[in-house]
DNA sequence: CTTGACTCTATAGTAGACTACAGGGTTATA
DNA sequence: TATAACCCTGTAGTCTACTATAGAGTCAAG
């Protein structure tokens, strides 16, 4: 089965029919066929399409960084070069998104460990600490 | 100085007018009081609630906590163990995070490397990584 | 007293990634 | 052929934390 309407690609691509139509609006899925009904025919490319998208969504990448991807990965002409750098941008912003977020967990974690849970919220070193 | 105007406060906190307003409506802050003209007044009491707010915002509370934090603060009778209790279903939540951040930079610092990012895109292993 | 800066309320817009209608037409199955 | 299940477009709503705007009233300085 190599052609399926959106409502058989949604099943077996596991992304549901409308998010499909918003990849499509949103230029990460070309224009399918369509039947003469106006209903989309969708080849197995789709698939594959659906596949890496989802892949780039594990990895953090946005939908607009995944179109740049997939624009550059469409054009045999195109630099990876271009696929690279994309790529370590995307990276800077994770390590960028770790290092704030262990920042906050050090800083909470001091704070709720000087905290023993116990009695009235009037000593609390957490609500005494973010009142400074 | 301890009554100010919104524009004032705004001003010494480093927090816009609207955003003031806006922690208002959400329950952040107590309804001040007002001038005859309707005018808000604040004491001093809203820059360091202002001030809370923004250190639970530096350890990556969302505002519905930190309302809850200082619901919790306001009143002596509640119990410390429901502060640490808020802090450590965060501090799991930002573990969490970091955890799937660390998976994604991991995976991605791996394609990159195996990546030259010369040539065409044609044989490229971010791409063809993504393609499975 | 005028003028410009300030404040008021209520509503709408922003970003990102969808999700959910409404009001149609189409297709597959019994 | 009836009808349920599907598909179409276009628009609106969701979430979070604001930000912006409109239209009107108020305050302080000159």
């Amino acid at each position: 089965m190599s052609e399926r309407t959106i409502g058989q690609l949604a099943a077996v691509s596991n992304v549901s029919v409308e998010t499909i139509r918003y990849y499509e609006h949103q230029g990460l899925l070309p224009a399918p066929k369509r039947r003469r009904s106006g209903y989309r025919i969708y080849s197995d490319d789709f698939l594959t399409r659906l596949g890496f998208i989802r892949r780039a969504k594990e990895l953090g990448f946005g939908l607009k960084e995944i179109r740049d991807l997939l624009t550059l990965a469409d054009d045999p002409q195109s630099d990876k070069k271009a696929v690279k750098s994309i790529c370590e941008h995307h990276l800077a912003e994770l390590e960028q998104r770790i290092e704030d977020l262990n920042h906050m967990r050090q800083a909470l974690f001091k704070l709720a460990k000087q905290c023993d849970g116990r009695g009235s919220v009037r000593y609390c070193p957490i609500i005494e600490s973010l009142n400074r």
